[in-house]
DNA sequence: ATTTCATCCTGGAGGC
DNA sequence: TGCCTCCAGGATGAAA
């Protein structure tokens, strides 16, 4: 559920708290989150294996790579989190009653307790003796990181485009596919599809230049946009402190079906593509390409 | 090689 | 109130 914008403002979040601190304790509640893609739980000898490398570590940093968040560590490994669809962390004092799907519990020698919880349990954690992002490492590459595309921040005008007239898919699955570009979900695909007026079933290979670029400073506007709102908030989504982002008032198309659109008045859509509800205005982002922007 | 599909979970909302 | 169905910020391995 988190997106590039929430996972961010958690990792500056917790910037501001924990660097510095060593971990006095960990406790892990379910073993079924650790250092697996899906279900298959490690062994109770390997999670007990890995949290002894943990404690007694004092964190050296916190960072984020697409939705991906990087606890880095003083011996030089680190903590990988993907928070899923509802993971969250909260900081909290240790009597603070536990929340009902907290998973992992690291005490820190301030005293306050990191609290990983995630209802739906989508969420997974990894641990690297060795934190790099590039290197082959088995783990690296079974924890996704490998696959990653570059952040929108990172590619330019014409790769986006090339990567686009490579592909025959939909533009909105196109954006949700995290090995082309990484850090967009269903909330700001739809939004920069809405900004840059084009229609989410187009095909990606008959965008236009003109257009590619378009959509590419779209999507930067809107993660800056919302980095600084502090991300979107529906049910789950909390900083590190608890608050809600604020984002959501700015929502144009998404989760605004049948509302007016803001820019025309006409009705939003939803419809389904490949298994994601997508929202968008039919009057802003016509189904062809407009015939000014043809070749 | 690419692309889609079902699946992993829990809980809230809405229909009857 | 209860029961049922549908839906939800994501990512993956298997199948087409």
């Amino acid at each position: 559920m988190p997106e590039l914008p929430e996972v961010e403002n958690i990792a500056r979040g917790l910037a501001e708290v924990i660097p510095g601190k060593k971990i006095s304790a960990i406790s892990l509640m379910r073993n079924d989150i650790v250092n697996c893609p899906q279900n298959e739980a490690v062994t109770k000898s390997e999670v007990e294996n890995i949290l002894s490398k943990i404690v007694g570590q004092k964190v050296s940093s916190v960072s984020r790579r697409a939705k991906r968040l990087l606890i880095g560590l003083s011996s030089g490994g680190a903590v990988l989190i993907q928070l899923g669809m509802t993971g969250r962390f909260v900081i909290t004092e240790p009597q603070t009653p536990l929340e009902k799907h907290a998973h992992l519990i690291i005490t820190l020698s301030s005293g306050k307790q990191l609290r990983f919880v995630d209802h739906r349990r989508f969420g997974r954690v990894w641990y690297f003796d060795q934190l790099d992002c590039n290197s082959p490492d088995s783990q690296m590459i079974a924890a996704g990181m490998g696959k990653l595309g570059p952040e929108p921040f990172d590619i330019s005008q014409s790769d986006l485009f090339k990567l686009l007239s490579r592909s025959d898919r939909n533009i909105k699955t196109f954006l949700l596919d995290q090995t082309k570009l990484a850090g967009l979900g269903n909330i700001y695909a739809d939004e920069s599809l809405f900004a840059s007026g084009i229609h989410p079933t187009r095909t990606t290979s008959e965008i236009t230049k003109q257009e590619s670029a378009k959509l590419l400073k779209s999507i930067k506007s809107i993660l800056k946009k919302s980095i600084s709102a502090g991300g979107t908030s529906f049910s789950d989504y909390r900083n590190a402190y608890g608050d809600m982002g604020n984002f959501l008032n700015m929502l144009k198309v998404y989760q605004r079906t049948g509302k007016p659109c803001k820019v025309c008045k006409t009705a939003i859509e939803k419809i389904v593509i490949t298994g994601r509800s997508t929202h968008f205005c039919p009057k802003c982002q016509p189904v062809d390409i407009k015939k000014d922007q043809a070749v």
